[in-house]
DNA sequence: TTATTCTATTGACAAAATGTATATATATGT
DNA sequence: ACATATATATACATTTTGTCAATAGAATAA
């Protein structure tokens, strides 16, 4: 029992819910409630996440240093806290989409191993 | 803001893992120990699972109606609880893949596009 | 022989991630 | 006037994960 075991594989919802947020952010700095509209962009209905969830999210985020924010007053309408990207949301992003390779391979196979031995137990 | 909103969207480590086992189990049944060892089998790495987090889910998912159990005492070594796939774990089985094969699409759409992103900011 | 490691399972407690509900405030449409 | 949409925040509850310790027989190494 050498080496701490710890479940870190697959994705979680959290994780990808922030670098869904990081890429919207390269691509344009942005507000909480309009980045969860965006995430339809992404093929991510933003019916699944709740505000609450998300704001949270991004102070979390903020407080990790992946992203910065300040207030912006609107000559109308409520002031929105616009969001950036920071160098380490950058890197955080390079990570994650390295390893998204292999995990994505090891669902794809999952999935097919899966679905071979239904058809096959049929 | 009708129809509650929940962040249940891409794969979650514990989902997934149900699935691995459910699978090995579909292809006979098996004992906890053995089953973490398995996922290597499925390109898992077993040292990602630690031994509490996976008999703490077979228990779950007995309860839950999965999967089933009983005792088989070894002539050499200490008893195995051995785990059967049920009709039900069969059904969630059959029900993950479909909605897989939409979050791989979702996955696989975020991580190009974040890959063309980065690339283009370059 | 004694110690260590491997097989095998369980339970308790801690920490992290998610979910739900509520509160605030401005603006627009009916 | 009232409901809906925009916009953010906080408190509390629940669920999910992670860590640690305990038990126990068998095999292996010192």
């Amino acid at each position: 029992m050498k080496g701490k075991r710890c479940a870190k594989f697959g994705f979680k919802s959290g994780n990808v819910l922030t670098v869904a947020f990081l890429y919207l952010l390269l691509k344009n700095p942005s507000h909480g409630y309009s980045l969860v509209e965006e995430l339809e962009n992404l093929g991510i209905n933003p019916h699944f996440v709740p505000y609450s969830i998300a704001y949270r999210l991004l102070r979390d985020m903020e407080s990790g240093g992946l992203i910065s924010s300040k207030w912006k007053n609107e000559e109308s309408g409520p002031s929105k806290r616009i969001y950036f990207i920071t160098d380490g949301g950058v890197e955080f992003l390079k990570r994650w989409v390295s390893n998204a390779k292999d995990n994505l391979k090891v669902m794809e196979n999952l999935v097919s191993k899966i679905n071979g031995l239904l058809r096959q137990k049929n």
